[in-house]
DNA sequence: TTTAATTTGTTCAAAAATAATCAAAATAAA
DNA sequence: TTTATTTTGATTATTTTTGAACAAATTAAA
């Protein structure tokens, strides 16, 4: 009985029964316990299932597409916390803007109560707040399938046209030597956002913190705030930079 | 019974009955009051529930996601016979705009498999198009949850600078004295629709056909095509007036 | 108003689940 | 074969979750 024997079967599990109990599967597979709830962690981590206390649970009960929902379910924990800290800053009346990022769609659950403008680009986060107290603008222009959001000069014109509060973002990283993106019209729209906004939050997960990739395409002092998991010395470097670091 | 299972059947009971009794809960799960009690404190500062003496409320009395769902599912057979006849008239490359209106969201079944561009302001039609051979472009603007669509000056002007062949349109009635909307949002949309494209189709089911309600926005030369199941009378008037009537 | 009943938050303890550490077993590589 | 690597399990300490008891706060009643 291996590992991917294993993750076969508790994810047949889980699409059957929807939950799982890391007795009850140690007990049928005569495994220890240990060794399931190592499972459960890994395949969390990957997105595949959600952990709870004593087992997991499917991802996502009531389905929204795809890939953008496995990308969604890493690191949930993390995210939700940093999330949680976010809405924290969110006050009522405020107008914000939300990017397209996994991590920043995670704030959603919480500000479904919150009477605020939420202007976004990003469509998983309209279809989230659709039947809140949350008033939405949707920035417009060419929609793009695998972000699930629109992006494009038309967009950040759009945004252009708009003066928020706060600005809730993401980057693919983030180092002493600037932010990073996966593409030039993920950096332009982070611009604009940041750029039209009085105070920009980034919110990201330990994942990102240090990270260089692909496209650097702005400083750091792009944005006021920091809120992460992360405990990297790098955090110093920021708070020096005049960067504030919201830890959770 | 975990934290998130407990999560989860509350928030369904809240959607179903509108409010929850701390001691009632406690009683259906077989669980303490005390847990109960934690589990809604966690959530209304989440802001996914109104805290209350024992118990809680849904955070927002007025939910509207099922009524386009409802209204979309009326007369479904004259629906669909009017959209095939509209997606013959779609061809390769075309760039066409789609309106909010349900008749013209059951248009989106036929036109997946087309290598066209659509302009919309309606979500659905995202929704449905999203993972589609077609390219799409969201009218940006405010969105208005009743009608799952994005209306006003700023949506008007996104229209404005684009150029289609081709406009699906729905209008709330037409007769012989002109087109009729719901609302002025309505009307000022469909007429930047139609003034930015080549040729308009106008679908409508028979039970638009003669309809005048509330606001008449505008004259029948505003479209080029109707589409439409009905046997009325009044189009022979159409006709005459120079409108092409496409019988399905 | 005052009084009673209910609901709530707090503190503490028990139980359950988990993570960490290290050793044993299984597997792969040399 | 031997050696290294990975996987698994047992033990222990830590964390999380839960419930009971009681005082404080809130609501309802007199």
């Amino acid at each position: 009985m291996n590992f991917q024997k294993r993750k076969q079967i508790i994810l047949d599990k889980l699409n059957t029964v929807g939950e799982v109990d890391v007795k009850l599967i140690a007990a049928e597979l005569d495994i220890s316990e240990i060794t399931i709830r190592r499972d459960l962690n890994q395949m969390a981590g990957d997105g595949l299932l959600y952990r709870t206390h004593g087992g997991a649970m499917k991802v996502n009960p009531f389905e929204v597409p795809h890939e953008f929902v496995n990308k969604a379910a890493k690191n949930v924990e993390a995210k939700d916390k940093i999330c949680r800290a976010a809405a924290e800053q969110i006050n009522h009346g405020d107008i914000i803007f939300m990017d397209c990022g996994s991590t920043v769609f995670r704030l959603c659950q919480f500000i479904k109560g919150k009477k605020i403008k939420v202007i976004t680009n990003s469509i998983p986060v309209v279809y989230e707040l659709q039947n809140s107290l949350v008033s939405l603008n949707i920035i417009g222009g060419e929609f793009n399938a695998e972000r699930q959001a629109v992006h494009g000069s038309i967009a950040n014109e759009h945004i252009a046209r708009y003066k928020a509060n706060k600005a809730f973002l993401g980057v693919d990283g983030i180092s002493r030597n600037g932010l990073f993106a996966n593409s030039e019209l993920e950096a332009e729209i982070t611009q604009a956002f940041a750029s039209h906004s009085a105070k920009t939050y980034l919110l990201c997960d330990d994942s990102k913190i240090g990270k260089e990739s692909y496209l650097r395409f702005g400083e750091l002092n792009l944005i006021n705030s920091i809120i992460t998991n992360s405990k990297s010395d790098e955090l110093a470097f920021f708070r020096k930079k005049g960067v504030e670091v919201i830890d959770v």
